[in-house]
RNA sequence: GGGCGAUUAGCUCAGUUGGUUAGAGCGUCUCGCUUACACCGAGAAGGUCGAAGGUUCGAGUCCUUCAUCGCCCACCA
């Protein structure tokens, strides 16, 4: 075994390894209860980035740690479609030819994407592999793929034979650069410092000619203008009310428009009277509905403006709003102009500005859905980690929206939906080849796609074979945990809980683990634009994979940011590193004679273990007490805190203490550590390595040959559950360690040659049996000789000396030569002060009476234990200060 | 306009039913003899837990108000 850690070395071996003995597959395994996961769909364009690197080592540490428990788990792996995404990259590698999509048409320019598809789709299942992903790879599933298909329509098609989804002119966000209609989540609103124009609209008299009266409205999009049919105010604002009824006369268009009075007209706000514009802004598309008013739509496709804009017809939206504004300052119809601060919706995918305006699309009615998705995660039947975001999920949904699911694209799923000759609309499941009402085979289907977050709402049950009954949706469905980041808690999770309510009648899932954004040094979020994004390939290269998903693992707790820097995955990497040469001292111990582990009804009593040395009686202890901690912890998805407590057990208990107690029997093996050694160890593999599979499996793989009795790989070896500790050991080498610590710090602060033992007296009570067995332990490791273990201060020398007081021992160096009095007296004053004010503290409490009456026994019964202790370590400082004179 | 989160050592973060003298990693200082490891070992320094009130025998933890930062949602043109 090398003298580092080569992460390198092995990965790619391993991993093959595993994938080759079949261990990623699900095993039947009755009377366990089934663990399943399907794994998030990466973009099928996109790169592997932290996000996906997250997800994965949360999703393969849970993975991995029930296979050892011997559940049967199945994980499946998926890979998005991503419609727009995708879409726009093929557009663009189109524009490079100077092409675009109509050039192609539709069947062409779909097949072109079905290439490029087929070209990039293993770059993230390779890019998975890196990181270690133990899924089924054989249950791979695309969103595309005939099952999903099927499912996507079936959903469709029940949707809407219950009228849950219909198709409606409605007002929509709609992006000019995609061409296409997107949804209200799909907008991101920006903070953007923009103009409040104040524009007269002259009002009319009974034969509807001008008069020099006006009604001043407020607009930050003056472009909108010439989609205007009527002024809406308030009905209780008196400054307007006697206009309401009238009419006006709407500048450049010239049309008349009629005042009306609106609720939704803030008085507050501007003139209190509002232009009303149902064809481009989604207040006044309802206002327009209130009041029967037209709607009439300014823009083309692609924002430029149409024949409704009269003068401006074919020019760009904001080219317009320029024009407008000065054509209407000439007609001294510009009141004034505000600076005014507004927040502008941006396209998710390519940023451009969204323009709101009617347009016929498909919804879905979502308030029905969302009520029994409400239900099962107010009753607990699905629950969210961290429990915040489950008041984030109700809110959401109880102001839940119709959802806009239809795509202007050519990329997706295509709506099953058909069109005969005759106007009747055919909503089906299999290609209809004639209309169901009036026979005509004249059928075009209805050229739009779904919103890919559409077939990703049926991920959990599309990808078992849904709709059909089959045996993966019997085994595995409900799933177990879905893991995601919280920015995608509205986009996808709500809509997988409504969809598998409302398809399957059962929950998709009984656990959302919500990760958070990981970001820079800084705390910036990653961008591409910002050149500050962490490529998690890279840093596995770099570090080793298992450094990456330690780091990743531990960094951060569920819902909350965290951020990456090289110190952390530095700090992964030589714990890995540590782990390993630990293991390399110990199979090296070995020398190449097979050991034989412990006799299992040893390790599982603490009464059994009563004969052993103490040392050997409390690491396993602590094993026991460490595997019982690490599942609890991964029972509750706290996976930051497992990984401290292996981190905190492996390099403090086990290397820094059991190792180097260990080595003291190695020298004379009267009685050898090595089986307990390697007992210890290969269950801290067992422990680790859902976290940190590669190195653990490497070390494994080189401990079985030199240690009977291990499973073939340690991928499927079962995974340790705790076991009896011992608390006697626990407290006897808790006692030891700080003897050991008391006489390093003497030795360090009066700089005694490291080199150098010296002479070492302790004075105890009940622990001296104790202490004097360990007294090889403690002259190794606190280079002592001779040690002596006494019953008083009496018989222990007090001239030339430097101590120091523990709860139950005292610790005494003879250290002729090297005391300076004075800083002796200050050594011992500090302590003293501490232990006076712990004694203060202490009985303080103890002494009011309502503490005595309220608090509970048991913390009372702890209370006056550390008293007693805390008041003979202040007896002996006492003693100690006095014969320092 | 609502809602949520954060604020703990120089830095990054833990601290899950309120209960020993609040922890870790990194960084800093001192020292390094050794059958694993310098990606290491030993020792040390460093915190009135954002502020102010309150509840309680007891508060980093619960409540109220405030401050700063961040995020999400929302049709005030």
């Amino acid at each position: 075994m090398p003298k580092a850690y080569d992460p390198h070395a092995m990965e790619a071996a391993l991993y093959q390894m595993w994938l080759d003995k079949g261990y990623f597959k699900p095993r039947t395994v009755p009377d366990r209860e089934p663990f399943c996961i399907i794994m998030p769909p990466p973009n099928v364009t996109g790169e592997l980035h932290l996000g996906h690197a997250l997800t994965a080592t949360v999703e393969d540490t849970l993975i991995r740690w029930h296979r050892m428990l011997g559940d049967p788990t199945l994980w499946v792996p998926g890979v998005d479609h991503a419609g727009i995404a995708t879409q726009n990259v093929v557009e663009k590698q189109l524009a490079k030819e100077g092409m675009s999509r109509h050039d192609l048409g539709r069947e062409a320019f779909v097949e072109r994407v079905w290439k490029w598809v087929g070209q990039i789709r293993n770059r993230i299942v390779l890019q998975h592999m890196r990181l270690g992903v133990s899924c089924d790879w054989d249950h791979e599933i695309f969103t595309l793929d005939d099952g999903p298909q099927r499912a996507v329509r079936e959903t469709f098609v029940r949707l809407y034979n219950e009228g849950l989804i219909y198709k409606g002119k409605r007002i929509v966000n709609w992006c000019p650069r995609c061409m296409t209609a997107i949804s209200d989540l799909e907008v991101e609103h920006e903070e953007t410092q923009g103009h409040l124009w104040y524009v007269r609209y002259p009002l009319l008299d009974d034969a509807d000619h001008p008069t020099n009266e006006y009604v001043t409205v407020a607009t930050t999009r003056p472009e909108t203008i010439v989609g205007d049919v009527a002024v809406a105010v308030n009905p209780d604002d008196q400054r307007w009310k006697s206009i309401i009824g009238r009419k006006a006369l709407l500048p450049i268009i010239e049309r008349h428009i009629p005042i009306v009075a609106d609720d939704a007209v803030a008085t507050d706000f501007g003139t209190g009277a509002v232009k009303v514009t149902p064809g481009h802004d989604p207040t006044d598309f309802d206002i327009g509905a209130r009041h029967n008013l037209p709607i009439i739509v300014a823009m083309n496709t692609d924002a430029t403006m149409n024949e409704e804009a009269g003068p401006y017809n074919g020019l760009d939206r904001f080219q317009t709003r320029e024009l407008i504004v000065k054509d209407l300052d000439r007609l001294g119809l510009l009141d004034h102009v505000e600076d005014h601060t507004l927040s502008v919706g941006h396209c998710e995918r390519c940023d451009t500005i969204v323009e709101p305006l009617v347009s016929e699309q498909w919804f879905v009615k979502t308030q029905p859905l969302a009520e029994p998705a409400i239900e099962v995660v107010r009753s607990g039947q699905i629950q969210i980690i961290p429990r915040s975001f489950e008041r984030t999920y109700m809110h959401w949904m109880e102001n839940i929206r119709d959802w806009c699911i239809s795509r202007q694209l050519w990329w997706g799923h295509r709506i099953p939906v058909w069109y005969c000759g005759n106007g009747h609309v055919i909503a089906s499941v299999d290609d209809p080849t004639q209309c169901a009402t009036c026979g005509s085979n004249e059928l075009a289907q209805d050229p739009d796609v779904l919103d890919t977050w559409f077939s990703s709402g049926l991920w959990p049950f599309s990808t078992l074979g849904w709709p059909e009954q089959t045996p993966d949706l019997n085994n595995w469905y409900p799933t177990s945990v879905l893991e995601t980041g919280y920015d995608i808690l509205f986009f996808w999770v709500a809509r997988m809980i409504m969809l598998s309510l409302f398809d399957t009648g059962k929950i998709p899932f009984r656990h959302v683990y919500l990760h958070g954004l990981i970001r820079d040094a800084e705390g910036r979020k990653m961008t591409k634009s910002r050149g500050n994004v962490v490529d998690p390939l890279v840093i596995t290269e770099k570090y080793g994979t298992d450094a990456v998903r330690f780091t990743l693992a531990t960094s951060g707790t569920p819902g909350n940011d965290f951020r990456l820097f090289d110190e952390k995955l530095e700090r992964s990497r030589n714990f890995a590193n540590k782990l390993w040469n630990a293991s390399r001292f110990v199979i090296q111990s070995m020398g190449g004679e097979r050991v034989s582990l412990p006799n299992e009804s040893l390790i599982d009593s603490a009464d059994a273990r009563r004969d052993w040395p103490l040392e050997d009686r409390w690491i396993v202890s602590r094993t026991q007490a460490t595997a019982a901690e690490v599942n609890k912890l991964l029972t509750d998805f706290q996976l930051n805190a497992a990984g401290g407590v292996l981190y905190d057990f492996i390099w403090n208990e086990y290397c820094d203490w059991y190792l180097e107690m260990a080595k003291v029997r190695l020298k004379d093996s009267d009685k050898s550590p090595l089986p307990i050694l390697a007992y210890v160890l290969q269950a801290s593999l067992r422990l680790l390595h859902p976290i940190m599979p590669f190195v653990t499996e490497t070390v494994w793989q080189h401990l079985r040959d030199n240690v009977e009795g291990l499973e073939e790989a340690l991928i499927i070896a079962d995974y340790p559950l705790g076991g009896e500790t011992d608390a006697e050991a626990d407290a006897d080498v808790e006692l030891l360690i700080d003897v050991v610590r008391a006489i390093r710090n003497i030795r360090a602060e009066r700089q005694v040659d490291a080199g150098r033992f010296v002479e070492a007296y302790v004075v105890a009570d009940t622990a001296r049996e104790m202490l004097d067995a360990a007294a090889p332990l403690v002259e190794a490791l606190a280079r002592v000789r001779p040690f002596h273990v006494v019953a008083t201060p009496a018989d222990a020398p007090s001239d030339q000396v430097a101590s120091a007081v523990l709860d139950k021992a005292q610790v005494i160096l003879p250290l002729a030569g090297l005391i300076d009095l004075d800083a002796e007296r200050a050594r011992v004053q500090k302590q003293l002060d501490e232990a006076q004010a712990h004694v203060n503290r202490i009985s303080g409490k103890l002494n009011n009476g309502d503490f005595r009456a309220k608090a509970p026994a048991s913390v009372i019964a702890r209370e006056e234990e550390s008293l007693t202790a805390a008041q003979s370590r202040l007896a002996a400082l006492q003693q100690r200060m006095s014969e320092l004179g």
